[in-house]
DNA sequence: GGATTTAATATGTCTGCACATAATAAACCC
DNA sequence: GGGTTTATTATGTGCAGACATATTAAATCC
């Protein structure tokens, strides 16, 4: 039974890797000797092949044709959802508390991190997210005032992880993560004992050039963040 | 100047989104409309538009058509390196000490991660990663015999990491990032206080239906995992 | 022999057309 | 009116053919 459609080739191939019909670093045969084998059109083994190149799968280069790949570069993707619906998610109620908004000159490392002048003045947001009622996630943001609206809006009743996402929604920017000891402060504020390990989030975005925020969650114990390869 | 080509195409449908000539949730042109403002075979118009929906920033339905979406992507892709290229891309020298190799009966919590059956005995490796000389990752990890070759590869050699991406490379699993402090053991083995936070990754992974492994990644404070949206 | 030009080739992309499929809107019936 | 059937329509996928492009291998020159 041969495959039909661009997705049963796909699985065809992939089942022929997994099989070593096709050794990790070996040629595979070209589209038009497969779309021969398959009787379909080369554009649908075209399609297949740069399916599985772009999960890693297949290198693929003009001339040289296409080969398994030898060291398959693990490559996931994770959905990084809004901190509400993240709660709701696990089935806990939602809450957060604006503990502190104010607008001040923002710190070297924001600024270079941002690629802003330095000594630019910032919107600084710290906000306690709050799962059942229980300290769930610690926000810090440093927020370019040049992207709010003239009649700013009230952080105290939507967050500004939620706004962002609502109002300046289509933008580019890194993520690391990382894992840090809680300052003092972040104990106190989350509930924990000083020097508790805290999953970090930190995120940088912007607007086509424009910057827009630069932030860091810190997560009380027990997080995980989870994908699928 | 009209867009060539279906990168230019996407860049244009991207830059009209950011621009809000197309406001998120309204529904853009049909493709045939846009084939023919753009000159181009409708194929052209619908490559540019599946990519978009692929990242995420465009919602496409069957005769509904296609609207700009609502709350967008938060989605990242991560390559997973395998850990000595990773050392050696930041231009350290790596190394790794094998520091405990026992077949036993795994513990509960591991079979289950596996779907194996409670009480199997599993190959447990503890391996330490080095960066210069300096501890760096401690993995531990827990291997079903059953996918190892007769004469067992000698993991003192080849650490358990490399070996599996080269000999059983085409896997399926799960990944799992979180924080944790430091065991007594983790610390002294790391070189660290106990307590100290630590960077923990967690994957289980299958060859087709065959569980293959599950590893715990424990990274020393300064690590960071990077990527870009 | 070594460097440079030229030819060969697999993938990348595009076109124009066709039909399949899913989801909606319209028509219909009771 | 409410529920069911029947068009309608935008996207999804397919085809054959064509040309572009990157890269390798062969041919050429000094």
């Amino acid at each position: 039974m041969t495959p039909q459609g661009w997705e049963e080739i796909r699985a065809e191939v992939l089942r022929r890797i997994h099989a070593r019909d096709w050794a990790p670093g070996a040629l595979i045969p070209t589209e038009e000797a497969l779309a021969q084998e398959f009787g379909c059109a080369r554009a649908t083994v075209n399609r297949a092949l740069r399916e599985l190149a772009e999960t890693g799968v297949l290198e693929r280069r003009r001339k040289a044709g296409t080969r398994v790949a030898l060291s398959p570069p693990r490559r996931a993707t994770l959905d990084i959802p809004v901190t509400r619906l993240e709660v709701e998610g696990r089935g806990q109620a939602y809450g957060f508390h604006l503990l502190e908004q104010r607008l001040r000159e923002a710190p070297a490392p924001v600024t270079s991190r941002l690629g802003l002048a330095p000594g630019l003045e910032l919107l600084q947001l710290k906000t306690l997210h709050l799962a059942d009622g229980r300290p769930f996630l610690l926000e810090d943001r440093w927020l370019n005032p040049a992207v709010l609206p003239d009649p700013a809006p009230d952080f105290a009743a939507i967050s500004a992880n939620e706004w962002l996402v609502g109002h300046v929604p289509y933008t580019t920017g890194d993520i690391a993560f990382s894992a840090a000891s809680a300052s003092a402060e972040e104990a106190e504020v989350l509930g924990l004992a000083e020097g508790a390990a805290l999953f970090i989030v930190e995120r940088s975005t912007w607007e086509r050039d424009l910057p827009v925020t630069t932030v860091r969650l810190a997560y009380a114990p027990g997080y995980r963040l989870r994908t699928v390869v």
